[in-house]
DNA sequence: CTCACAGTTGTGACCGTGCACATGCGAGCA
DNA sequence: TGCTCGCATGTGCACGGTCACAACTGTGAG
């Protein structure tokens, strides 16, 4: 009762279509669920299928149809939190959508590397690209090589195009901010992430319009790279003027750094200073104090953005309801202000 | 002086040859690198390329060649800094061999799920897999599913076979506790992580064999799963009891929600308790207590792995010298017994 | 002068799948 | 009966590379 096995390699459509009496055809129709079709015929092939442990041959599907059925990614800070989860989030959500996926991570920012980056994934022949990187250089790469990809950011800067993500950082950043003033502050500081990252502009716009809108005076927000260290640092420098009594971080490390030097300097958070973050990374409730911060739902973002993404690939436009909106999560790393 | 272009399609290997006056195999050599073909003919191949911007379709490449120049990362926990800097790692060091890598995660530990991650990695015709999860039950179904493609873990459990690369964590887990030792203290105490994950078990070896050469006694370690959530809890019902001076926790995280519930006990770290992580995410530095910890070499990992990975695909053996040692990290944390 | 041989290039088949088109067959209808 | 029509299936080629093999050229040895 054993059924010929082609010996070498791995069994083709075409094994399948002899050992089961049909025509590879059939069988081609019985893997992409072809609406006419005999039962009797599906259910004997599908059974060869089974017996033959048949795995149908990517490339060749992709060569004959033309489509890879692959996105890429293009990262930056691909170990931190943020960037990590959503990665993590667009690559559980293409898979559901059948889609493959794969990242390509910036050696450095500079127009080399992305132009290296960008090589890579289109020699992959990737049908769309999601961008979580220092996205205005990016962009310009991606105009300069005449690459015409649909492409998703993740974040969005308000307004909807047909590339952006509508999840709101600015409504997150007013959250943020707005907590702060509520709490009877008006001399903060508002520590930004890089500025040639889309959510980080998001953020920062976030801080200024709700200052604006509460008429409370603002300085100039500060740039930092997202790191620890960097708003330790940061932290050192401002402490020696502290001509504010709560700063808002555009994400939690860069906060966690700054609690680090305002505890050197012999200040208590929230006592003498209030700090909010953004992202609400796992560790941000075990921090001392623990964090206030704004949450982001990054499973839903990365369904959204394959979403949006696969609506730009001319697939089925699905329901896109609204916006996303982030959330405040209050801790113990804000209180009123103590003068 | 236009060259006539295909219309719809991207330029294929045959309109380079036409328009360069040479057969579509020359064009072919010329991508592979033939020794022998002339260098004037090279040339003018090579600015045709240019000229249609020319890319190789990587699935003709791989139906053909039967190769697809791809691997796979099964992971779990990607969101977390140790695993998403080995899957950076592992990527970059994939790249720069001329790799794709495509990557799986894992939605929960059940068999399932882990059943369809490698059944996505397979569809993708993978070469190789690299398991950063937990790779008992892994295994167990790669066995199942009588998959038999060439598999490496990240992490070695001391002996050197096949498929463990040789990075001893044992090591680093025997540096942190001798750390602890030298201190003085004798009662210590050892958070571990997930029983199935291969690191996890080397650490948890790495500290039992220390506390052995030195004769100290130990109790059995607390098997974690690598949050900070967890680590809280866990140092809450420990602390109940209080019969120890020193915890070396598994990683940083945990560590962290351990300090976290010393502080609310009214604990002092390093005063009242000492802890010593490891990973040396880049947080560290700046948790309250600076964390003492153990820091491993991501980005030298990622190379090994794939090094390792391609000697299993019959590939370069390459210079493939002795063993990573992680290095040890002295900060605040620590500090000798004050009974 | 002839032959072996290395260097360089060309010809045609093949990899596994999907598509366009053709075919056979039975039902419904005038 | 003859025609159309829809279902179920088959035939052959295209996709864009690589591989095996053949062919042509020039050179040096016998």
């Amino acid at each position: 009762m054993t059924v010929e096995l082609p010996k070498g390699r791995a069994p083709s459509i075409r094994d399948v279509a002899r050992l089961s009496g049909v025509s590879h055809q059939t069988v081609s129709r019985v893997l992409n669920n072809h609406p006419s079709i005999k039962a009797s015929t599906k259910a004997r092939v599908l059974q060869v299928m089974e017996e033959l442990q048949y795995r149908p041959n990517r490339a060749a599907r992709a060569l004959s149809r033309g489509r890879s059925r692959t996105i890429g990614i293009l990262s930056a800070s691909s170990d931190q939190y943020g960037p990590a989860s959503s990665i993590a989030a667009i690559q559980n959500a293409a898979r559901e959508a059948g889609y493959y996926v794969n990242t390509a991570n910036l050696a450095s920012g500079d127009r080399a590397s992305i132009e290296e980056a960008l090589n890579h994934l289109m020699l992959q022949a990737v049908e769309g690209i999601v961008v979580i990187a220092p996205q205005v250089r990016v962009f310009d790469v991606l105009a300069q090589l005449s690459i015409d990809v649909p492409y998703v950011t993740l974040q969005s800067t308000g307004r909807l195009d047909d590339h952006a993500l509508s999840v709101d950082q600015i409504a997150g950043a007013r959250l943020a901010t707005r907590h702060l003033i509520d709490l009877g502050h008006r001399n903060i500081y508002h520590l930004a992430g890089p500025q040639d990252w889309i959510e980080a502009e998001a953020r920062m716009r976030g801080f200024l319009d709700e200052m604006g809108a509460r008429d409370v005076p603002t300085t100039a927000p500060i740039l930092g790279d997202w790191t620890a260290d960097f708003g330790y640092h940061a932290g050192r420098e401002l402490l020696r003027v502290r001509d504010f009594t709560a700063i808002f971080s555009s994400n939690d490390q860069m906060a966690l750094g700054l609690i680090h030097a305002a505890r050197e300097a012999g200040l208590d958070v929230p006592g003498d200073l209030s700090v909010v973050g953004f992202d609400d990374i796992p560790e941000a409730a075990h921090f001392w104090p623990p964090l206030t911060t704004v949450r982001q739902d990054f499973p839903e973002l990365g369904r959204r953005c394959i979403a949006l993404l696969l609506r730009s690939l001319g697939g089925e436009a699905e329901g896109y309801p609204g916006t996303i909106v982030p959330e405040l999560i209050v801790r113990a790393s804000t209180a009123p202000p103590s003068f």
